[in-house]
DNA sequence: CTGTATCCTTAAAGATACTG
DNA sequence: CAGTATCTTTAAGGATACAG
């Protein structure tokens, strides 16, 4: 987008990491790797995207670690790094969301392990696996914290 | 952007939810919800996105159900709606990839229950409580699935 | 304070042709 | 097959002025 901010630069976790994946287009490859899709073709086929998009979307998902070109340079297979790999929570609690709140109970695709077991409901939980909702979450500032996001946080309402 | 395609049109929930959400400014939006604030200047102030976009944005959330209006038309607050709280899952399992992938493990925020206590990484599990990775997890066509979807999924590399 | 209305700029998406 | 190189389009984002 024309003079788009940088979110990697807010001063937060969240923004990183829409800066890392990019954007929606990246976020569905993603899952079509995790489907198993390895090809230039095969992603190309499963999104209808174009190919010059396509193309530079791969690259900077390979450049973010996210993917691995992996054989030959000329007909690579893009597989997930442990990077990517890690995102599987990400994509299973947008899946799960979207599967209650906008497909009407009628999910497109089941999530299951290996064998054949459904998947559970990601839940927000703290350390004692009490579960934590949108009233109970708080937010603190960490070893990362700018000042301005100190101020920031100290300026909150407190809930 | 430019003849983006219509992403809520794919047959997968993980679209749909991209689609509902709109773009990343959205989810910065929710994530500033789930902070407490709840006006349009608090947003502002707090993304320093134009005002214009804010208020764009503001609509297609509210008209998504993920926000509400209350109070007065023209002062009102901005606040979550179940659909929107429901998300937290979503924004917990980005901002801890984030943390953990993007940040050196040195996060800006900490998340914690309302007693302090620190939020567990976020983790897939099927209904026995067990880990579910990227290496077992499965998927499999569900009551929703159009025939291209059952078509796609068959045609897959079996993991 | 909370928007709405313009105008402008620009990057992102698509289409397509071409290359190794 | 897997891209790269152009070209065009268009809509998203920003700035700013104005309104209720």
């Amino acid at each position: 987008m024309p003079g788009k901010t940088d979110l990697s630069k807010l001063n937060c976790s969240l923004a990183r990491t829409l800066g890392a994946v990019g954007d929606w287009w990246a976020l569905l490859i993603v899952r079509d790797a995790f489907l198993g899709l390895t090809r230039f073709s095969e992603f190309q086929r499963s999104l209808g995207v174009a190919r010059n998009i396509l193309s530079a979307r791969l690259d900077s998902l390979a450049k973010a670690k996210i993917l691995a070109r992996e054989g030959t340079t000329t007909r690579p297979r893009y597989v997930l790094t442990e990077k990517g790999r890690a995102m599987l929570p990400v994509l299973v609690a947008m899946t799960q969301w979207g599967d209650t709140w906008q497909s009407k109970g009628r999910p497109p695709v089941l999530l299951t392990d290996a064998s054949g077991r459904p998947i559970e409901l990601m839940q927000v939980r703290n350390d004692a696996g009490l579960i934590v909702t949108a009233g109970t979450i708080r937010f603190r500032p960490g070893p990362g914290a700018s000042p301005d996001t100190r101020k920031f946080l100290k300026s909150l309402p407190d809930k």
